[in-house]
DNA sequence: ATAATAAGTTAGACTTATCTAACATTAAAA
DNA sequence: TTTTAATGTTAGATAAGTCTAACTTATTAT
């Protein structure tokens, strides 16, 4: 039987082959289950820098006890700082993670669009499950074959491959006042029902878009673009349009 | 709370719509772990038409105990008919789900051949992962994409929707004599070291070999194809090369 | 025919990922 | 400021999937 050794938190730790690999935290793997934690924490701490038990809870179906005691496991893996009672931060190892996982996810979004010809509305899903495949010849080939895309087809930057995230600064919709012609750059929300609302409104990425009247009662959006086309969208779609 | 029931071996069963999604046998999920099994005991059972847990137990690198609980799981679920000391059958059910596994493996191999242009000895890892996509709509795409192709780029055939296998009656190449030209129509071994070994001797799938000459001593093959290759394959290569 | 070997099973333990019920802390409201 | 509501944690349970050690059945060889 082969021992491996390692030194962490100053200590030597002597271990063999299958013992090393579960707890030398240079070769811990992060499992399907953490990655989709990860991505989460990542997008919803986006500006505050930091998520609630309860927020992270919700965006991930999962009961708050759970979540609890995947954090602790994050922890200790070194992926996040938790201190009970205090919402989560990522370490720089957990961001680089996330940011990974959030680029396989984004390269195979474009993928399944630009060449495979599935509908936006149909996209989300399967990569949520694609974006956990192990293979780095797999995502590097699709991001070849897209000629390094950094930008995905609901208008999200696609994370480089070192964990870097260039956001835009767009705007919502709902922001902007009567007269402003504007360009729709990113969609708000990936939900499939929401992006079968836009394909029936014939809206797509890239369209112009002219504010004709907001009516003031409920703040609806009298909008015109693409050849010919009028439509009112209320206030909880104007947030949902993000534009240029 | 809302209550479903169903009829199985003559008893009514009343449960709660949770209880009822896991106990149900028309709605009971296939898991990923189950999939692998299905999949290698049909390709195990092939002639036989049955398996044992050892060998199951040695391909899908898991030990006998765990196969056999795997086994009351599945035969529970209706999926392969298990009773103890006998060898493992799948049901009709269970024959359909395994070739479903197979048909988007296989799906899966001649596209990330054919359309992303990953080498043969590449895409078999990568397909494992794949195979278990759970999304209609990709594999149908992929299978138009591929003009709905009924061979993978190693010869094996792609299972149809129905879980139809068509197999061709190819014979090894070590079973045929001097002076005979065939054709090199299936891999007899999916592992990267294999292909990797007919890439440096650049045998492709569909080229034609003409057997030069048999050491009876032995068995080896003297073979040549190609513009001009001549080569020397031992008697267990040419038993991997499935030809007509 | 019986001993040895191979194949298969049982029992019990462990890890991951989840849950519910009960308790604790923090923030918001009265 | 105290009560209430929201948020978060502990404890204990469960299911899936795996293991090892010990036992049982079947097969093979002498």
């Amino acid at each position: 039987m082969a021992f491996f050794s390692f030194i962490e938190n100053g200590q030597v730790n002597s271990l063999d082959s299958t013992a090393f690999l579960k707890n030398c935290y240079l070769c811990r793997m992060i499992t399907y289950t953490e990655e989709n934690y990860l991505k989460s924490i990542l997008m919803l701490s986006e500006g505050k820098d930091s998520v609630g038990v309860n927020l992270l809870s919700r965006e991930l179906n999962i009961k708050m006890p759970t979540v609890t005691s995947m954090m602790k496991r994050l922890s200790e893996k070194g992926l996040v700082v938790f201190d009970p009672y205090k919402p989560i931060r990522l370490t720089e190892e957990g961001r680089l993670q996330a940011s990974l996982v959030i680029r396989k996810h984004r390269l195979t979004e474009t993928f399944l669009f630009e060449k495979m010809g599935l509908g936006w509305e149909q996209i989300h899903t399967i990569a949520e499950q694609i974006e956990h495949i192990q293979s780095p010849v797999f995502f590097d080939k699709m991001d070849e074959l897209l000629n390094y895309p950094s930008i995905d087809p609901h208008g999200e930057p696609i994370p480089t491959k070192e964990g870097k995230i260039i956001t835009h600064p767009y705007t919502k919709l709902s922001e902007h006042k009567v007269g402003e012609t504007v360009l729709f750059s990113k969609v708000g929300d990936p939900s499939e029902k929401f992006l079968i609302l836009l394909n029936q409104k014939e809206l797509k990425l890239g369209e112009k878009i002219r504010i004709e009247a907001v009516e003031s009662y409920d703040n609806s959006f009298t909008v015109s673009y693409g050849a010919n086309k009028k439509e009112v969208f209320s206030k909880i779609i104007a947030d949902k349009i993000w534009v240029e």
